[in-house]
DNA sequence: ATGAAAGCGCTAACAG
DNA sequence: CTGTTAGCGCTTTCAT
């Protein structure tokens, strides 16, 4: 009969607005690559318990602390790293949270994708093709993050597992991976990229100084985007179930906030990264001289 | 003194919630490609304002009815096209509202991009290299979206101008695409893709066949990416500030809330696109055999 | 000027 | 089990 129930009287007078904060700052990217995908599938996993995301990027405004502190939230996911006093703030609010790709603090709830086996079979991937001499590359405009060193672990694992040696180019210029990728004769004829922004940007360099892929140089990424499986050629690339992370995490915090606080249990869940073979790797390369780019 | 305003209260007792809705479909896309960059500047746009916004998918769940109708929200975005019984409640309501990339209703404010214009000049670089046989593209999986008109109205107009013959293939598979571009004697030599997802299409069959880029085929997108910048080669592209269309759009709703409805007028705002030239076009191709795939 | 009180629309506790 | 009422914490109005 057309009534309608007043969300915000109803807000006032349960003590719960529905609404989930995302909590981010500006140097995670979230409306990148797979970040996307995560973001979206919170959005749905909480639409369908009537809930809604709101949106907290953390910057200088500490529009933050009045979303976080006024009570204009339920609950809140933590997207990578942040400052202290934003956890803090969490923490002594008591308010339900879940950390999405960050394993900082092993007191809250969380949902990781397990990189460093991702890095692992990435590396293997290589080495089953022959290549001995393989370079792990992390661009510098990647922001310090976990799955950096995760990746990396997972890389030396597997080099170290056969006696190879190590090569890694961290936190560097592409200028760096290139140098290394074209001068000199023990080139490496291989690589293992943070993400998939260095599988393009590599990609991009080696077709200016016309090194061929896979004949003479294979890539594996991490991240499978339209954008990797149409490169050319296409990115052999370390690919996971972004949509899970965000229904996991939901499910975290929505269970959390139907549970006094007093009785929650922290739990870390872990999505399995598998690697998707594409064009981009070979049997390790014959080389040829390059040519200057 | 610690005294922190509760803002459920504070929504209860003012009849406000500050929140704006984003109101759209699966089918708009909105964490691909540009969507995203104008989704970003709207929530960091609303955030300097102390709003914040509310995403709310138009699912089979009927959420969205709840928040439109239960004052769960201030005012909202409209994102492309929507079913009509969700305007029709908008407007009901008479909640402030600015429509993002659609033009179908001039009573209501709008922010949108000169896409003809954008196309026009797209075809008109194409022209000037000297090609004469231009296909206009656009891939089946692109839902109806007035920019499409928009946009064959513009690489229409420049084509007619100087007299050329119109090749267009629209909503088709990319496979139609690719026969007009391989096969015949007459095949173009230029091509205007709707988007950049038609330019990466082409360009990876096109490496497939042994077509070069831009000696034997030049190709114009859409879409100023990372991943479109870095293709190989580099697309030449249509490229527009995102970002503002998010910070008109919020400017537009933001001011309605403070009209009351009786005086509010809607306002239509453009974004002027501009062709950036990069590696994928070049003077009109000397045609080459295709290799088959 | 400052301070008291009514009211927003719902929920939950309580009385009948 | 149904019907009444107090109360959530702020804003705004009205009296002092």
């Amino acid at each position: 009969m057309g009534y309608r129930p007043n969300l915000r009287a109803r807000a006032f007078s349960r003590g719960r607005t529905h609404g989930i904060g995302l909590l981010y700052t500006d140097d995670a990217w979230i409306f990148e690559g797979m970040n996307t995908q995560v973001v979206n599938s919170l959005v749905r996993a909480l639409q369908r318990s009537k809930y809604h995301l709101v949106f907290a990027p953390i910057d200088s405004s500490g529009a933050w602390e009045e979303i976080v502190l006024g009570g204009q939230i339920d609950g809140c996911f933590v997207f990578q790293s942040l400052p202290p006093e934003v956890l803090t703030a969490v923490r002594e609010r008591e308010l339900p949270v879940a950390l999405l790709g960050d394993n900082s603090d092993p007191t809250m709830s969380q949902v990781v994708v397990d990189d460093m086996a991702g890095a692992y079979a990435a590396t293997k991937h290589l080495i089953g093709l022959g290549h001995k001499r393989i370079l792990f590359f992390v661009h510098q405009t990647i922001k310090p993050h976990c799955s950096i060193g995760e990746r990396l672990a997972g890389y030396r694992s597997a080099i170290d597992e056969v006696g190879l040696k190590r090569h890694e180019c961290m936190l560097a210029p592409e200028e760096d991976a290139i140098d290394i990728l074209v001068r000199g004769d023990n080139r490496p004829t291989g690589i293992v990229c943070y993400c998939n922004l260095e599988a393009t940007l590599i990609v991009h360099a080696m077709w200016q100084y016309g090194i061929s892929i896979p004949a003479n140089l294979s890539i594996v990424g991490f991240n499978d985007l339209f954008a990797t499986k149409y490169m050319t050629p296409p990115l052999t690339t370390v690919g996971f179930d972004a949509a899970k992370i965000g229904e996991l995490g939901a499910r975290l915090v929505l269970q959390d906030i139907a549970t006094p606080h007093a009785k929650r249990q922290p739990v870390v869940m872990t999505v399995k990264p598998k690697l998707i073979v594409r064009g981009s790797t070979g049997p390790a390369a014959v080389r040829v001289a390059p040519r200057t780019a």
